[in-house]
RNA sequence: GUGGGAGUAGCUCAGCUGGUAGAGCGUCGGUCUGUGGCACCGAAUGUCGCGGGUUCAAUCCCCGUCUCCCACCCCA
């Protein structure tokens, strides 16, 4: 019988040559240019407990609500429970300390199994000996398997809360200050797959974590990465900025306020969906790209004219530096952004060839978010670059990378050509070149056939006659020409 | 989660109101046992996405399901 076809998971793909070589070109150029700003790389786990992702993304937003991948980590060292050599009783008070010592959640859903638990042990302890001991015995081992025990983890839709949670966990405020960090790997979001999203996909992405109240902090995080995608060959970037305030009455708040009651008088032009956010969220109806209520929403108010002093000033300011860097942006009053925890400046690029997800990096400031997850008061502002959109839109203008050649393949043949093979393969491994030596010896014509179809720039032929002389035979497989060089000119003459 | 389109060889695809599969490219081998890219010859690989139904007969028609693509929602 033929083995059952395993296929990737829903949503995620296998990256493959060529294509690796273009991740790996842009992640260079990523470590490159951070590294020109002064960040230094952080690498965070992906699992993280639940609760960090509900508390800085907001635990009514989609990402959070509905699109992680959460499961329990199970505790170690408990009792098992369908073990009555150990007494139940035992059991129980091991599930009560543990719940003490918070090693299990204590949830409404644990605290009423456990109840259950504790009137099975009663029911099982009076019929002790009896015959229904075991039908006691089963619904306890029931009873128990309805307690969560251990962790609730998540695999990282983003990064941002993970890296907080690092800098307060490593006690980075003491390092000197702004700290400047910037990271690159997998993120997970179970969402229904398309055109540039991914339940799996990559982000790249930087944080500027404490340090002054500075719009030039601002700036220079947007003139980054700016630069990282002008390094990158993308065309057609395209950089829009905002700035949505602050959560205070004479700000944000009452904006959303005034927001709000304009919406309800034009409730009925708007469809089903924005109907809904004027009460859950009314900054996202102004991102509607619904056709028929675009006249509606011109006519909203503009946070620009509601924001304070303060944010008023920092936005002015961050757009100054933002010219005297020669950074070209587009400002839209209507750019909001979907997480929770932003304030102030936001930003968003796009690019083209992306479909209806166009964007290719968000981000913005979020100064309370350290603190909200128990550190200190922080200023902070990050970005992420989705990554697979990046090389979407690369692949889409043509830069999509040819298949990698070698430079040298060793055509051998004889078995005191292989002993060569062997000794100039590693001789220019060593000096960097890419070698390939055939497993198996091949006919000439085979080889050479091989040679070309890898892609090679050389071919180094070796036979009897190289091995008497001492003078290897190598080949521009370009033009065909061929001249005898000792192993020393050969290295010498590859490598100029 | 909702709506639309599509699944045939490794890839791109063909397959006529239903008669149990083909092409090109690629791979491998040969012509060609010390010289590749060309040419010619040959070979391998398909439960026609999966399950069920209609039929003498289904890649084709019907239903379900899975996956991919596109859009909505949301976001990178």
């Amino acid at each position: 019988m033929k083995p059952r076809k395993f296929q990737a998971i829903r949503g995620t793909r296998d990256l493959l040559p060529p294509e690796t070589a273009l991740w790996n070109r842009v992640e260079q150029t990523a470590h490159e240019v951070f590294r020109a700003f002064g960040f230094d790389e952080i690498r965070v786990s992906i699992l993280q407990m639940t609760d960090l992702f509900a508390r800085s993304i907001g635990a009514e937003t989609d990402v959070v609500a509905k699109e992680m991948y959460t499961f329990v980590d199970p505790l170690q060292g408990l009792p098992d429970p369908a073990d009555f050599a150990v007494s139940p009783d035992r059991y129980v008070e091991a599930v009560e300390e543990a719940m003490k010592a918070g090693e299990i959640q204590v949830t409404d859903s644990n605290l009423r199994a456990l109840v259950r638990l504790k009137s099975q042990l009663e029911i099982f302890q009076v019929r002790a000996g009896t015959q229904s001991a075991e039908e006691a015995q089963l619904k306890f081992r029931v009873a128990a398997s309805q307690i969560q025990f251990g962790d609730s983890i998540s695999l990282g839709p983003e990064a941002t809360a993970s890296v907080c949670r690092a800098y307060i966990e490593h006690n980075m405020q003491q390092l000197p200050q702004p700290v400047k960090l910037y990271y690159l790997g997998p993120m997970f979001r179970r969402e229904r797959p398309q055109k540039g999203r991914y339940r799996q996909f990559y982000q790249i992405g930087a944080e500027i974590l404490g340090g002054p109240d500075a719009p030039a902090i601002d700036a220079e995080l947007i003139e980054m990465l700016m630069t990282f995608f002008h390094k990158c060959g993308l065309i057609g970037t395209e950089l829009t900025i905002n700035s949505i305030g602050h959560a205070a009455d004479n700000c944000r708040r009452g904006y959303v306020r005034k927001l709000r009651e304009e919406l309800l008088k034009v409730k009925d032009k708007l469809g089903a969906d924005s109907q809904r956010r004027i009460e859950t969220n009314p900054l996202r109806v102004l991102d509607s790209k619904l056709e028929h209520e675009q006249p509606v929403i011109l006519t909203l108010p503009h946070i620009a004219d509601h924001l304070c002093d303060d944010c008023k000033a920092h936005y002015a300011a961050v757009k100054r530096d933002l010219d005297l860097r020669g950074v070209a942006y587009r400002e839209n009053w209507r750019l909001v952004r979907g997480l929770d925890y932003y304030m102030r400046t936001t930003f968003e690029i796009t690019a083209k060839g992306l479909g209806s997800q166009n964007a290719v990096c968000g981000g913005g400031r979020y100064d309370g978010l350290v603190e909200l997850l128990g550190g200190p008061p922080t200023k902070g502002i990050g970005f992420a670059i989705g990554e697979d959109r990046l090389i979407l839109s690369l692949e889409e203008s043509g830069k999509a990378p040819a298949a990698q050649g070698r430079d040298v393949f060793i055509a051998w043949m004889g078995q005191n050509a292989y002993a060569t093979a062997i000794r100039a393969a590693k001789a220019l491994r060593s000096a960097g070149f890419r070698v390939e030596v055939p497993a198996t010896e091949l006919k000439f014509g085979k080889a050479l056939e091989r040679a070309s179809k890898l892609g090679s720039r050389f071919a180094l032929i070796l036979g009897d006659d190289e091995v008497q002389s001492g003078e290897w035979t190598l080949k521009n497989l370009a033009n065909a020409e061929q001249q005898k060089l000792t192993e020393q000119a050969l290295l010498e003459y590859l490598r100029r």
